[in-house]
DNA sequence: TGTTGTGAAGTATTTCACAGCC
DNA sequence: GGCTGTGAAATACTTCACAACA
């Protein structure tokens, strides 16, 4: 157990999970060629995603919807919160700070930073927004487990090498640059010109082909 | 030529693109070997991405930094303005609205939608917020070709299906849900939460084989 | 009976390795 | 001599198909 899972399947099991969300009252049970309806995918596919981890069905039945919830949780690190600190207090990092999914998945923003001396000392919420001179500091105090770097790129490798060195467990980048830290930090990238490029590159590929 | 490119390799591409953006001067030439250090794979991958093209490489010397750039965004479909449509004038329209990499990329944001009276009629830069009663009118008369959908799961299959009836080419979906629309329209997905799942999921995986 | 869990088969993607050319 | 372009080999991922079993 535990061998190298793919990134496609991290991914269909978050569908997974988000399909069962608007599930029909609980005691349910669902089978795999009902989750793959509602994913993208085969129902061989959603049985051997799930098989990675254990085999939680019963044969002739499905999955108990609870259960299999439950499960997918655990699996995906979400039966639990995170301690998370935003790097970053511009539109990017206000937006995600906003973003209601974000708390009720368990994702807990402790902490806001800016180098912006015009933004230190603004109230987000219940959060104030802190200067990156007590980065350290409040991340090793506050006992933040992950951060969200929303900053450009220029400062987006200086503030990892920072959150990994206070003890940071994971990044969130959105920085368009790969992130040099140590593998067993890991960091997820989001790269919203990346998305667009693959968007328009989509579209002249279908019009090429028309 | 033009056969199916995956996913993957587009992202490559847009990440060599992203790497020459810094490259000293012009008239100078790369390797597939220098290229590949800067993205996050390796000599032989560079070269059979590029290949899928055609081959503007000279052996011995590499690729010509200026003539790679412009292929590049030819294949990217990025050597040409986009006019867009946001639909969607919440935090995450504003983020990206305001997001400068758009415009530098050629990505003009020439109209702005959202379903709520209050936003309604707001300036934004030179534009104003327009109710989607108008939708599909504005649509055709701008000639927009892409629409980046910043709204709730709920309401994107609607606006989603009044745009490709509008004759757009392509959509940017920030809505946790799988769009139905016709194939010749291309979809890109972008999840946030899904991202941040993945990256718990990570963390756990990491803690667990440690 | 109906549906899972899983080896085996089939595809897709990546890496190797080297002929071909600058 | 050095580096590309590309078939062939290796690896990774998906689909098939069926035994196991509630």
């Amino acid at each position: 157990m535990t061998r190298k899972i793919p990134q496609s399947t991290v991914r269909r099991l978050s569908h997974y999970l988000r399909s069962l969300e608007g599930f029909e009252g609980s005691g349910g049970t669902i089978s795999s060629e009902e989750l793959a309806a509602r994913g993208q995918t085969t129902a061989a596919q959603v049985r051997k995603d799930l098989s990675h981890f254990g085999s939680f069905g019963k044969r002739g039945l499905g999955y108990q919807v609870d259960e299999l919830r439950a499960r997918l949780r655990q699996i995906l690190g979400i039966d639990r919160s995170w301690r998370v600190g935003l790097v970053g207090a511009g539109r990017i990092g206000l937006a995600l700070f906003d973003y209601p999914a974000f708390q009720a998945r368990g994702y807990d923003c402790v902490a806001i930073f800016d180098a912006d001396p015009a933004k230190i000392g603004e109230a987000w919420g219940e959060q104030t927004v802190r200067s990156p001179d007590v980065f350290e500091e409040v991340l090793r105090e506050l006992d933040v487990e992950l951060v969200i770097l929303a900053i450009p790129a220029s400062a987006a490798q200086e503030m990892a090498e920072r959150a990994v060195e206070a003890g940071v467990k994971g990044i969130l980048n959105f920085a368009p640059i790969r992130l040099n830290v140590p593998p067993k930090v890991p960091v997820q990238d989001v790269n919203l010109v990346m998305e667009l490029e693959a968007l328009s590159f989509a579209i002249s590929q279908a019009e090429r082909n028309a």
